[in-house]
DNA sequence: GGCGTTGTGTTCGCTGGCGCACGGTGAGAC
DNA sequence: GTCTCACCGTGCGCCAGCGAACACAACGCC
């Protein structure tokens, strides 16, 4: 078996990584799918490894905001933790890649059984909590540059590359915003040589020069990771 | 001694509800009190009965904007329900009343003592961050007025009062806009007949006509609340 | 090799909210 | 009775982002 590749798991003890990932499936998440929609009851625990996903919100008929990203470092069903069962977000995949499957019935049982592990993903709810919270921030005061930059840059930690596939208009989609107004921010970052991108092909250049240009949230994010599950 | 009169405390299992009140001291919270410091240690859990707390987010240098609001339906602290003791936000007090006050190491020890109420404090959980990050879009798509018209409301809900004490400074920092923004969007709703107000003592006069004009996200709040906690 | 589709660049008029600022008025202090 | 201060009304110029639209180029399909 590979190495497991996702923080959560990783870290829990010997015991319980064991017993839980027994229960894992392994599988591959395909761009662009949806794996729970608003309101649905969660079918599966998704703990990724290589692929990533954005949790999104809608209100009314608005395009949607991004108000969290989960990749390797996190997991995707954290309202199961809290006990409760439908999602109150669309959990869609942003990065291809491999990821571990739990049935929530297993995840639910685990859960119980084991007190590390209920503490450890208290800890991540906590950190995806801060996430959100920042989010609202974001939205508020930061202009679509410095967000778009900070979105790609949670992208890129969460691809381990610097080149995946993304087009404006699934940012716009993204950032709440016209995909007008995503095309004017990135060219203008691509002006200043900080990324280049052809098609949906988009590729990080000087990741210095786009922390620099991004908001402070993404560095706050980071620190909250690190402070409670570093 | 009076009823609880908090809700969450009420739907305890009768023992537990007893030792957590043995546990709890009765507090009255005083308007603009911060209950909290971003950053620093939780020192109580509070369980509000007749006022209410707002939490506020900030970014940078930014006013601050309300993320979260807790009267008697909920408690601030939530944080430790998650097994940690900083708060990322800041608590403020925007309606004076009666509270229960519990110290943070009573606090854990009955969490750990008791699945009932670790169970449904987690649901709590689940029911404020469906909050803030309803929040977290309502920033990003409505409007000022009808953003304010749903404050207002929530408020009532907590004051359990068609009136009380709030200036428009104090309105543009809990919805981070201009002083002058929600002068005018207040000033509006005056002339509409919904509220009445004169220096910093407000009243509403029609709570459905405040309803038409508040943007869904407040029925969205309710609905959550009802269905996990109802 | 033609054709529809998809991704990107750009324009135009509009508007909500911003920063800044000034003026008025009620209420309490002395 | 005057003074001060908190609270509220309003105005002005400005700008980011919006909605709607059009143009063009690259790619995939037949």
């Amino acid at each position: 078996m590979a190495p497991v590749q996702n923080r959560l798991i990783e870290r829990l003890p010997h015991r319980e990584r064991t017993r839980l990932l027994a229960l894992c499936e392994p599988v591959q998440l395909t761009l662009s799918e949806v794996l729970c929609e608003v309101g649905t009851p969660t079918r599966h625990v998704y703990f990724p490894t290589a692929g990533f996903i954005c949790l999104v919100k809608h209100v009314d008929a608005h395009p949607g905001v991004e108000v969290g990203m989960v990749g390797r470092e996190g997991m995707f069903g954290t309202q199961l933790v809290l006990g409760v069962v439908n999602s109150p977000l669309r959990a869609l995949v942003q990065g291809p890649g491999a990821c571990w499957r739990v049935g929530v019935a297993d995840f639910k049982a685990e859960l119980a059984a084991s007190v590390a592990m209920k503490r450890q993903l208290d800890r991540y709810v906590y950190v995806l909590t801060a996430q959100t919270v920042a989010a609202a921030g974001c939205q508020r005061f930061h202009l679509i540059g410095a967000r778009l930059s900070r979105w790609l840059l949670m992208s890129q930690d969460r691809a381990h590359d610097d080149h995946f596939h993304i087009t404006h208009e699934f940012l716009a989609y993204m950032l709440g915003v016209r995909r007008a107004g995503v095309t004017v921010a990135a060219s203008r970052l691509q002006r200043l040589g900080l990324i280049t991108y052809h098609r949906g092909e988009l590729t990080v250049l000087d990741r210095a020069g786009l922390a620099a240009a991004a908001c402070s949230c993404y560095a706050a994010d980071r620190a909250v990771y690190a402070e409670h599950l570093g």
